[in-house]
Formats: C-alpha cells, sequence, structure tokens
DNA sequence: CAGACTCCCGGAAACGTTTACAGCTACCGG
DNA sequence: CCGGTAGCTGTAAACGTTTCCGGGAGTCTG
C-alpha cells in the first residue's frame, strides 16, 4: 500500500506538493511559479495564492540537496573574544551576508587536531566554503586543505607555493614600523613583549624585532624580551618579569591584547605612559582606543584581510577552476597618545 | 534511458552506493554498518574495508533532509563585537559544541526588521532551533516567536505570560547592588549613564537607579543622569556631557563598554579613580578587568545565561512538547579597585 | 521435527526540492 | 491547409541518505 504523503512535510507544513494541489497544477509548476521561472499568468496567479493561503516556505535543506549547496560559509578562529577577531569576523560577516549566505563561527581554541578534525568534516558538505586562520600551520592542515571538497581560504602566513587561497599581511615589518617610530621618537631601551615562538605569528614578529634592532645597528639585551601567550594576562604577568630584569624606556606588544596588560603592569608599578615607557600593540582593534592612555598600535588590516579573505572564497565557490590566489595587505602604524613624544601625557589627551 | 547514476556524487566523491558496489552489498546494508546499526560480522568487514578504501563521507544535507534536523544551532545577538556577547556566545558554544551541533552567529545590528526576518526564516528550517537577545521587544518579535516550527530561546526580559522559553536576569536589582554599594562606601552624588530608555535593558535599569536611590530617600538630581547607547564612544560623550554640569563623586554605566568611556574621559579630566569618582560598570566583562583602575561591576552572569539558553533549547529540540519554561540568573556585585574606599587607589593595585 | 523466533538482507519508499524531457496547444508563415 | 515553432504543462528522475517491510536462513523450543 504505497501510503505516499505528497501533500505535508512530516510536521504537518505545507509542501510545495501542497500548494499544487491546492492550485491545481503539477508540483513541477508550482516549483517553476515559486522560483519566479515560467508559468502562465494563470497559473502564476493560482499558485502565488496557494502558497499565500497555506504559508508555504521551501525547505532549505532539500533545496540544498538538490542544489548541492547550503548557501552556508563557515570561519574557523582560534578565540571568539580576541578582538582582533572581533573586527575580522565583522568584515566577513558583511560580505557573506551581502551575498545572501550566513556565516557559521567555529572556536578551534588554537588546538590543531581541532582545526584539522574541522578541516576534514568540510567533506560532509556542511557548508559552501570555510576561511581558516590556524595561528600554527602544519602539514597536517596543508593536507586537509587542499584535499578539501569544498573552498577554503587561509588567513594567515603559509608556504610560497602552497596552492592554496591566501590572504596574508606582514607582521614582521608591521614591528619594524613599531621598532622605527620608537626610536625616531627617542627611546633607547625598547622591550619586546611576544606571544608563542611556535606560533606562525609568535615567530614572525620575533623575527621582525630582531631584524628592525639590527637594521638600526642596535645590539639586541635579551633581557628586554619576553614571551607569554596572546592574551591580556600573560601581557600583565610577562610585563612584570620583564620590570623585574630592567627597565625599558619602551615597549613593543605583539598584539592589543598583551600591550593592554603591559599597560596595566605599567601603570600599577607607578611608570607614566608614554612619558617614562612608551607602548605600542599590534592590530589596532577596538581596545586600543579603550585604553588610557590610547594605545599606539601597527595595524594589520584585520578588518580588510578578513574582507578580502571573503571576497577570494565567494569568487572561488562561484568558480572553483580559479588558480590559487594570493592577497597581501600591509601593515601600518597608528600613533596615539602611549607612544607620543610629548612629556606629559594627560595633558595632551582630549577627552 | 534511465541512466541512473547510483554510484558517485555528481563531483566524484563516493556515495552510499559507491561503497555498496565496492562491497557487494545493498545500500540499505552498508547503511547499516556505517551508522553502528546491525549487520553481521562478515559485512560490517567488507563495508567497513570498502568505506575506507573509497574515503567515504556521508553527505551531511542528504542525512538531514532525511532526519529533518540539522545540528545546527542559530544565535542572533545585537553586536558580536560587544563583550557581553562575546561571553554569552563562548557559553553557548560550549554547550552547543558538547552536543555535536555548531553554532551559527548572526549579527541583527539591533534592527527590528533584521531581527524577525530571521526568525521569519526560521521557517526554511536550516537550523534546528535559534537563542536570540534582542534589546528591544516588539510584538513582531513575539508573534514571530510563537509561529516559528522551530525552537526559540529569547534571552532577556519579556511579558509575564510570553507562551516563550525564556533566559531573564534582573538588571534593575542589579543597578541597586552598585547604589547601594557606593552609598555604603559613602558616595552621595552618584550619576548614572544609561542606554537608549526605548531598549528593555535601558528602561529596566533607568527604573533601577531610580528606585535605588528612593529607597534610600534620596532625591534624585536629573543632572547626574545622561544618556547615550550602548557602546564606548556614547560612554565618553555622554560622562562628558554629564561632567559639564555637575560634579559626581561616583558614576553607575549601563554596562562595561559605557563604563570604559566613562573612565577615559574622568581620567582626560583629572579626576582620580576611584578617590574623587568612583566607578561600577555592569556586564562583568573582560573588559572591566582590562580596564586601569580595575571596574568594579555588577555581573548578570551572561555565561551563565548562555549557559542556561543552550540547555533550554536543546532540551526542547528534544522534546518539543515540553511546556515554556523560564530560567533566572541573579545578578552580583564584582567590586574591584575603580570603586573601593580607599583613597590611594593606585597603592591597592596589585599588578 | 514442526513451529516460532531471531537475525540479516535487499528492494523500495521516503525526506522536499529542482529540472530534463516530452507532449500538448496555439499561433504563425508560407 | 500544413509544417514549424514557441510557450506551458505534467511525469518522472534525481540529489544522497535512512528506514520500513517482507523474505530467507538459521536457531531454539517443545
Amino acid at each position: 500500500m504505497g501510503r505516499k504523503r505528497l501533500q505535508e512535510a512530516t510536521d504537518g507544513r505545507p509542501t510545495v506538493h501542497t500548494v499544487a494541489a491546492r492550485a491545481g497544477v503539477s508540483i513541477a509548476s508550482a516549483s517553476r511559479v515559486l522560483n519566479g521561472v515560467g508559468g502562465s499568468p494563470e497559473t502564476v496567479r493560482k499558485v502565488r495564492a496557494a502558497a499565500a493561503e497555506v504559508g508555504y516556505v521551501p525547505n532549505a535543506i532539500a533545496r540544498s540537496l538538490q542544489s548541492q549547496r547550503t548557501e552556508l560559509v563557515a570561519l574557523a578562529v582560534e578565540d571568539i573574544g580576541n578582538p582582533v577577531y572581533v573586527e575580522m569576523m565583522r568584515a566577513i560577516e558583511a560580505v557573506v551576508a551581502g551575498s545572501g549566505r550566513q556565516l557559521l563561527v567555529h572556536a578551534t581554541g588554537g588546538r590543531i587536531d581541532n582545526e584539522t578534525a574541522l578541516l576534514r568534516r568540510l567533506a560532509h558538505r556542511y557548508v559552501d566554503g570555510m576561511i581558516i586562520s590556524p595561528i600554527r600551520v602544519t602539514a597536517d592542515h596543508l593536507a586537509a586543505v587542499t584535499d578539501s571538497p569544498v573552498p577554503v581560504v587561509v588567513v594567515g602566513q603559509l608556504a610560497e607555493d602552497a596552492p592554496v587561497d591566501n590572504v596574508r599581511t606582514d607582521s614582521r615589518s608591521g614591528i619594524a614600523l613599531a621598532v622605527d617610530h620608537l626610536l625616531a621618537t627617542g627611546r633607547r631601551r625598547i622591550g619586546f613583549v611576544n606571544g608563542p615562538l611556535d606560533t606562525v605569528p609568535g615567530a614572525a614578529r620575533d623575527a621582525g624585532f630582531r631584524a628592525a634592532l639590527a637594521a638600526h645597528g642596535i645590539p639586541l639585551d635579551e633581557n628586554l624580551v619576553e614571551v607569554g601567550d596572546f592574551q591580556y594576562a600573560a601581557g600583565r604577568e610577562a610585563t612584570q618579569r620583564l620590570l623585574d630584569r630592567v627597565e625599558p624606556d619602551a615597549l613593543v606588544c605583539a598584539n592589543d591584547l598583551i600591550a593592554a596588560g603591559a599597560l596595566h603592569t605599567l601603570l600599577a608599578r607607578g611608570r607614566r605612559v608614554p612619558t617614562d615607557v612608551a607602548l605600542v600593540g599590534m592590530d589596532d582593534t577596538e581596545l586600543a582606543r579603550m585604553m588610557f592612555p590610547q594605545l599606539s598600535s601597527v595595524s594589520l588590516g584585520s578588518a580588510e584581510r578578513g574582507r578580502r579573505a571573503a571576497e577570494l572564497l565567494l569568487q572561488r565557490i562561484d568558480d572553483p577552476s580559479l588558480p590559487p590566489r594570493r592577497a597581501q595587505v600591509a601593515p601600518s602604524l597608528v600613533v596615539r597618545a602611549s607612544s607620543e613624544r610629548t612629556v606629559t601625557a594627560r595633558a595632551e589627551v582630549t577627552a
């Protein structure tokens, strides 16, 4: 007894069959009208009316099965709380929403197994593409990305020849901007609070700091370098350790969270910023503008990188045959109160 | 010519048909084995081997069409950059991920049409449920929520009798905690920087502030009240306007972003915090701990509310027949340096 | 040893949509 | 008046999965 239920979905909601039956046409005609392609005026009228009467809404899953698209795009970042990812996420969401798609956000916690698992899961085809910003990059990552049946765009440094869409910046030269600026404003004992050296950004920033000093012929006192992770608390603690050893007149921090932590420690220890110690962060997030004094910061164009990544991804979704492309966003320095030349910082800040 | 392509997906990827053919069994058997239900040892072996050989991965969309579930849950908040939503999002993501589902994040920008459109779109069934935290609540919202074919949990104040799963706190009494604390520590001219009064939290906090003062028999000087929106910049500006009129010895802010802005203005104008002006924020976000001095803040348990909302949602997804439920999270005050009694704030803060 | 019961298997339906294809009507040009 | 064409329409296949159901084989029980 083929008890076909060609009328309603299992939960009683109308399907295209319901509409078709009610309009007295075939499901093919109903579908065509509902998609705005073809149909005689009379048919259009009947189907529209029927659809309105029963409150028909097409089922996105069934449509996806047919079209092989979910209109969903995923973003995987280490920590959705880090303001730099917030900015990136906002930019991506804008582009993605503009194309009528929706954004799925994954927090990876920076764990590699997590990230590769995520990439492998792409094979399930539950999204049309993914933007991932890994903090460490392994061979597994690359394999997973190149194996992936859906497009992936990587934000961050990658091997030159990796056949992968890639958006990058140059945090190495970004650090140089900060160092040059501090030297130009008369600072001489420049400290550096970095994140883990086994991460891609950590390593790049370390190299950048050393290279920048070397370019000015300044020998590096290792006591001026401290490492934590990329968080606020770590920035506080690392700066404490650094101050226990040495007395810098400037501090470069590997991101704004660290810089915020450094500022806290500096102020708590009675240092005036920027009078005694100038401070420069990195990423130029909202957070930098919220501190008092406001933090100078090296912008790595996170919003711009997000935008570009999203564009690359959407283009590739539309045309998978594209060759791998790379976009680069140049860093720039935003000088604010925390590293101004002035001796009396407070007076200069206009509230 | 029924050229059935029962072997591979259109893009050449293996399907359950591929596996079944290779293992020499029916797709029914293959499916059963792959789902770990039934199958003789020999069949299991063959299917497993075949699946491994061709690298079979089930198609999530097809599975969803069959199961009527996407294993996706949506979260809609005004602004993914606001730290209070970041905390909530983290908590929700943890619960959601723990159930094997994934989180879809929508930024509504607080626009009502946006939010109702989002709710209406739920009818497409592209997610299994949604958590929404509207900042304004209209009849449209309620209608859209109750009409929704998929479960919705609302975070925020709602009419008592709304037949909707709801997680709330009591920011009214939260404000009272702040006021009581400030009065107890000897403050007398307490200012209040609020968000828009036509929002649910804005109205509640305004009422709370007035009630708290009244409870202590203190007449309210309207000059001590200022309104902006819930952002950092607005907090800065509103505090400027307030200081132009009056000289408070304490400031209560409707959230931590506003409080951060207020702190900026206070310091820029040479006020010492807390010596001259004590400051209390609301939401107890990371941001409060990042400021210097660290901000006292009324915790509204955002993480807890997120967790509870996620739990309510998952329960309802599993059993839609549940009656509407409500969870309430009590506010609590976290006192930090910005409102401590001490006259010499700086010395007391340990870095 | 017959009947009942268990287990496993394959065919086919179902989820709800889009779309290729073929048939039909009506109209037009020659 | 006839062949061709354009426009609609309905039937049915397809997307890839899960699952209902009936049949067959094997095992146990009485």
